[in-house]
Parts: C-alpha cells; structure tokens; sequence
DNA sequence: CCGAATCGTGTTTTT
DNA sequence: CACGATTCGG
C-alpha cells in the first residue's frame, strides 16, 4: 500500500520519480495539483525525505494555499514545514532576513503599480516630459519588462539606443530606481530582482542550495526570465527540479512570462523525464473537443491531446446577440431556467475578456435580484479610503517611505499644500534626513507659516505615538488609534457628503479582516499584515461556501473549474483583443490559449455569446464574432440564433440608446417636466433601478435631490433628474 | 491653500 | 463616457 495508489498510472510515474529533472505535461483538468501534492506526501511519508527540503512555489496564493491544505490532509503537520509558496512571498521572506546585504531594512514596503505610477508621475514631473506619448503607466510596464528581463540600469544604458524616448525613460528608470531605495521599498519586479540579486552572495546561495534540495514549480509556463533564472540557480547543486505546466495555458506574456521555459525544459536538462498527464477528469467529451480543436491552431502547441472516459455531454451553445443588453438577458433567462430545473447560482460563472464588460452583467443581475460577485476588477485595496489607511499603516511600519508620506501628509486636509512640502522636502535633503524626521523639526524649517508648522509638529507626535503603539499593541488597537487621532471618520463625512457612509463601511471593513486575520496566528505584525495585503490577488479569497454567481476576467478564472461556464463577448477585437493582434502572431496565439483556457474551465455546460452590435467608446459598433468560434468543430455545437427580431432593428437601438447612448442630455420634454414636478416622483422607502447603480431604496427626499441607496454606497439623485435615471422596481 | 469647473485622455490581461 | 489631472477664482 502506497499513498501513490491513487493515481492514475501516468499521474503516478511523474510522483515516483523524485530524483533528478522531471518535466510534468498537465493538461487542463487532468490532475495536476493532485499529482503534485501526492507526489510531495510521498516524498516525506515514504521516502523519509526532510519536509524542510522541500521547496514548491505557486504563482497565486491561493494556488499554495490549497496545495498545502491537501498535502496536509495526506500527511498531516509535516506539510508546514515543507516551503509552499508564491514566488514573491518566497522572496519576502528571504528579504526580510537577508535584505541589509542589499542595503534594504526587514521592514520595507512592498509598492503597487499605483504607488509606481505616483513615483514615476514626480520623476516626469522633474524631467518636464512634454512628450504626451509617454503616459506613467507605459513606463511603469516598461521598466517592470527590464527588471524581469534582467536588464539594470546600467546594462540599459550601455545599450545606447537611438528611439525617440530612450533617454527619458532611461533617466525614468534611474531615478526611479533610486527613489525606491531612498524609501526602503520594492516594486513586485524588485522582489524578484534582488532575490535574484541575493542569490549572488555565493554564501547565502550554497545555502539556499543546500537547504531546497528538491524544488518543484507550478504553472511552470508563467515563469519569466528572472524567475527561471532564480529557480535554475538553486536547483544546480542537486538538480531534483520538477516543473508542471501546460504550454497552451501560458497567458501571461504580457507580464513577461516566456513560453520558452517549459519549451525548452528538456534542452535545459538533457536527462529530463517527460511525464504527459493526458486524461481529464473535469470535462464532458464535447467540451474537450472544442478546447483541443481551437489549440491545435496554435504552432507552439506540443503534442497533446486531451481525452476523458465521460460521455459526450450537453452541447456547445453558440449565442448571437443583436447587442450586449440582449446577451445579458439571454445568459439570465438560461440561469433562471436551468436554476428552476435544479442548479443553484453557485454553479453558475461568467466569463469576459476585459473588466470593464462586467458592468452590463451587474446591472442585469441586480434588476433580477440574482445574488453575484465580481472577483478582481477595481479592487477593494485600491480604493481611496482604504490606500489612505493603508498609506498610514505603511508609514508607520516605514517611518522612511516618503511615497506614503507623502499621500497621507494632507489627508485630512492639515493646510500642508504642495508648497509646504516642498520646503520640507527641501529642507531634509539640505540636512540629509528623511522626510518623516524634517516633520519632527517643523519649527527650523524655514518660510513655512506658524499654522503648518504647528501642523507638522502634531502630525509628527501623532505618527511617532502609533509608531510606539506598534511595540506593543496588536494592528487593530493600533488601526483603531490610527483612526481614532486623524478624526478619519469625521473627515470622511465633511468630504463625502452621503457618500461617506459607503466609505465609513469599507473601512470598518478593513477593520474586520484584519481581526478575522488575527484569530488565525499567534501574534500578527503590522509588517506581516502589510504584507499580507500588498501580495494577495483577486480570487483568493474565493470560497465556495455562499450561493451567488461568478464573474470574472478568464485570467482570473485560471486554475478553477465551474459547471456552467458563459464565455462572453467573444467578438473580434475584444476576445481577441484589440487589432494589434492581427499583425502579431504570436499575441494571437496568447489570445487562443485563453481562449483554451476559457472552454477548459467548464465541467458540463459551456455557452459562448457574442453581439452584433456593441457599446464601446460611447458609441454603437459594429461587431463581428471571433475567429475563435470558426475553429469550433460544428459536431458538437449548438447554435441559437435568432430567426427574427420580434422587434424592428431601429426601435430596439433608439431604445437603447436612450437608457445607456445619451441619457445625460436633456431633451425639451424633460424641461418641461422638471418645471412641472414640485414633488419627489418616488416615495421614501420605494425600491427603485437606476440606470447605472442597479437596484438601490429611497432614504432622502429633500427640495432638490434625492437619496438612493445602492449595493456599493449611497449616491445622491437630482430631483429634476430622477425620473431619467431611475424607475420603479 | 482649497474647491469647483474644465479639459484631456484612455481600454486588455495582474503577481 | 468617465475618470483624473490641471487650472482658475475665492
């Protein structure tokens, strides 16, 4: 009896095989976190292998989250002193301990791209970039390119190029650089880049080496340059590398991920076993069909080949739609009909391409009262009352990160204007001190009016007392604080008018997962809780527990299976994307692997949709269906289209257009009739359907507005203006 | 220094 | 269209 006695056959060859290099094929749905995790509790149960020289890295959290639970549910406590973990927490953690050898403290803050944006926006700033081609989001990704690709300041300057902007984002990236440093941070990519980096100290990489003899690698086709890299150099001593991956889920070349890696996997390691994992268990035999046709249109696809022992299963629906309200209500009248014949909501996902196509699904879903969620998209982290704590809390962590200061420093509004901060800022480089100690000696620097100074020193008392708060108190008595001396709430309220509630909420919100986090460990820092929420990603925290529908990009739905899958929009220029596709081949071919992805996530029942018409840009287009949807083998499709309209083409989009197209512009009816109401059209309490908010409830009636209550906060109507935004539910 | 109005700009995808 | 950044008047 071995625990391997669960596998399947070729699932089991990959498991034994411990020593040396091992290349696992994975095929959507054919096992692959199975294999791995039985493959690790065979290796500490019944090859007495140290589970503290184990190293298995993840791209998502979520992914070495659930890896470790079923490693533990096979074996027990020992799977937590195996290392499971994403690549950037993995180096965190080495940075925390080994990062003064690279001049960092074990306390520096982890950036986001908004906080790169907000560095990079100074730096142009500084450099008078009239360039408006240059936008700080371009740079951003460039400079995030060259880290990955392991290109340092130096390297690229000696390249010497002759484009236009080379200099600019060359002195960008110098800067930037440097500002980081300055602040004690690092950007995702610096994570990596000095992991890498550390990984030079010939001490700390024998080690590394010594300590992570065998090292495996999820998703290996999502590895960039600088990950292969870190990966390669510590397996070199031992060489018992095992990466799993499937080359036809590579989707992230945007970010720098090489397809190559797993490619050229068995160039790399000439003595590679290669172990294809080939039968799924996720999939009816239709949908597999559908996914194995539309990659074979794909040159780097090895030869693979997916088949499963189920039975062909429901068909493939093919919907036309006359335009994206149509879609919505077709996907709904199908949830609706297959939840009255058995499924519950939770079955139920849908797919998009892009973020912003999930807007028309809520608005529909929230008129039918069907319960959904949104995973990623404009995230609860990145909204301004809750990066303001966050900014406080980073700061108190890191007195030296300026970045974060610098957002707080006049929020709440303390008269400390852009001018003031700029003779603070001039005044701590003059006595080469930072930012957060010239805040300390307000009284010295010069020009400033006596209000601001005064306004320093508190701010400076205020942080300096939370920083002594930490010593001691827990993140929540030190959050609670935090709240309670800024006046936060109050200034949330004289700010945001009836918003501030919705805003009061998220931050009691935040309250809450951090006491939620607390329960679970021991004690937690607030430097482990900031880190903890720079390195989380959107459907982490997906549970399957409540009974709601799923929406989400096909990014995001990587690595999960739903029973019922709509794959939306699929039209040419969004799915696939915009037109440099079509003269990049090799983006074309990123589109169709997401395209694989998409179909593969399904279990039972996939439908695709798509619009004939679509509102883009503020206005209608015309669209095309996908390419993608040609290379559908016919046999197992069903097409729904519809024989006629029952309306006229011209009424439906005048209708339309008035709900969505032009519904700010006032027409001379509506004049007429806001001269005419004296009173509110709805009554206090009546549930009402805005336009854009969904469903939402009167609570305030006053002379000229109206209050509405919504799912995501409280938003006030005008009153000559409710009647073409709102309507009774 | 602050708030309001205006102008301009932007759309993949994310650890 | 919708958001953010800039600009202007107080």
């Amino acid at each position: 009896m071995s625990i391997l006695d669960k596998l399947n056959e070729k699932q089991r060859e990959a498991a034994q095989k411990i020593q040396g290099p091992l290349l696992i094929l994975a095929g959507a749905g054919s096992g692959k976190t199975r294999t791995i995790t039985y493959r690790i509790a065979h290796m500490i149960n019944e090859k007495g292998i140290s589970p503290y020289k184990i190293l298995a890295v993840t791209f998502t959290n979520k992914a070495a989250k659930e890896m470790r639970e079923r490693v533990e549910s096979l074996i027990g406590e020992d799977a937590h002193k195996a290392m499971i973990s994403t690549f950037h927490s993995f180096g965190v953690r080495l940075l925390r301990v080994y990062g003064d050898k690279l001049g960092y403290s074990a306390n520096f803050t982890i950036y986001d791209t908004d906080d790169q944006k907000r560095v990079i926006r100074g730096i142009m700033k500084e450099l008078v970039v009239t360039d408006k081609s240059l936008t700080e989001g371009a740079i951003v990704s460039i400079i995030s390119k060259l880290k990955e690709n392991s290109v340092s300041v130096s390297d690229y300057e000696k390249e010497n190029r002759f484009d236009a902007n080379y200099k600019i984002i060359l002195e960008c990236y110098r800067r930037y650089n440097g500002t980081l440093k300055q602040n004690n941070g690092m950007d995702f990519s610096d994570i990596l880049v000095n992991l890498h980096k550390l990984l030079d100290i010939q001490e700390v990489l024998e080690k590394l080496q010594e300590k992570f003899q065998y090292i495996m690698v999820d998703e290996y086709q999502d590895t960039n340059n600088i990950q292969y890299n870190i990966i390669t150099k510590i397996a070199a001593k031992y060489r018992n590398i095992c990466v799993v991956g499937d080359e036809n889920q590579s989707i992230y070349g945007f970010r720098g991920a090489n397809i190559k890696n797993i490619l050229d996997f068995e160039k790399d390691y000439k003595d590679a076993l290669v172990v294809k994992l080939e039968e799924n268990y996720r999939s009816t035999s239709a949908i597999l069909t559908a996914a194995n046709e539309v990659i074979k249109n794909n040159k780097t696809s090895k030869d693979k080949n997916l088949w499963t022992k189920k039975p062909q299963g429901e068909l493939i629906t093919i919907k036309e739609c006359s335009d994206g309200r149509e879609e919505v209500n077709y996907i709904i009248e199908e949830i609706i009909k297959r939840k009255n014949s058995g499924r519950s909501y939770k079955e139920f996902t849908i797919l998009y391409r892009t973020n912003a196509q999930s807007r028309l699904f809520e608005e529909g879903l929230l008129k039918y009262n069907i319960p959904y969620k949104v995973f990623g998209g404009m995230q609860f982290y990145q909204r301004a009352e809750i990066k303001d704590i966050v900014a406080y809390l980073t700061v108190i962590n890191n007195p030296q990160d300026t970045i974060n200061l610098n957002r707080i420093i006049n929020v709440p509004k303390r008269k400390i204007g852009d001018k003031s901060i700029e003779k603070i800022r001039d005044f701590a480089n003059e006595k080469g001190i930072s930012m957060f100690e010239a805040l300390g000696k307000g009284m010295e620097i010069p020009g400033l009016t006596s209000g601001v100074k005064i306004a320093l020193d508190e701010l400076h008392a205020m942080l300096k007392d939370l920083i002594d708060l930490t010593n001691e108190g827990s993140v929540s008595e030190v959050f609670d604080e935090l709240i309670r001396r800024v006046g936060y709430f109050s200034y949330l309220n004289s700010t945001y008018g009836v918003e501030a509630e919705g805003r009061i909420e998220n931050v009691e919100e935040l309250k809450n997962s951090i006491v939620e986090l607390e329960k679970t460990v021991d004690f937690l820092t607030l430097r482990e809780y900031l880190e903890n929420i720079s390195l989380v990603s959107a459907t982490d925290d997906l549970e399957g527990e409540s009974d709601y529908i799923k929406l989400m990009t096909i990014h995001n739905s990587k690595g999960l299976e739903f029973p019922v899958v709509f794959l939306t929009g699929v039209e040419d220029d969004i799915f696939p994307g915009s037109k440099k596709v079509l003269f990049n081949p090799e983006e074309l071919e990123e589109e169709r692997r997401l395209c694989y992805v998409a179909i593969t996530r399904a279990e039972e029942k996939l439908y695709l949709t798509y619009a004939r018409s679509r509102f883009v840009y503020g206005e209608f287009l015309t669209k095309m269906k996908s390419r993608f949807i040609d290379e559908l083998p016919s046999e197992v499709l069903e097409r729904s289209e519809r024989v006629q309209d029952t309306l006229p083409k011209s009424r439906i989009s005048t209708q339309d257009k008035k709900i969505s197209g032009f519904k700010n512009i006032i027409t001379g009816e509506d004049l007429k009739k806001m001269k005419n109401i004296s009173n509110s059209p709805f009554a206090m309490g009546e549930k009402v359907i805005h336009t854009k908010f969904g469903l939402g409830k009167v609570i305030e009636i006053s002379e000229k507005k109206i209050g509405v209550q919504f799912v995501d906060g409280k938003k006030d109507i005008a009153l000559a203006l409710a009647t073409k935004f709102l309507t009774k539910a």
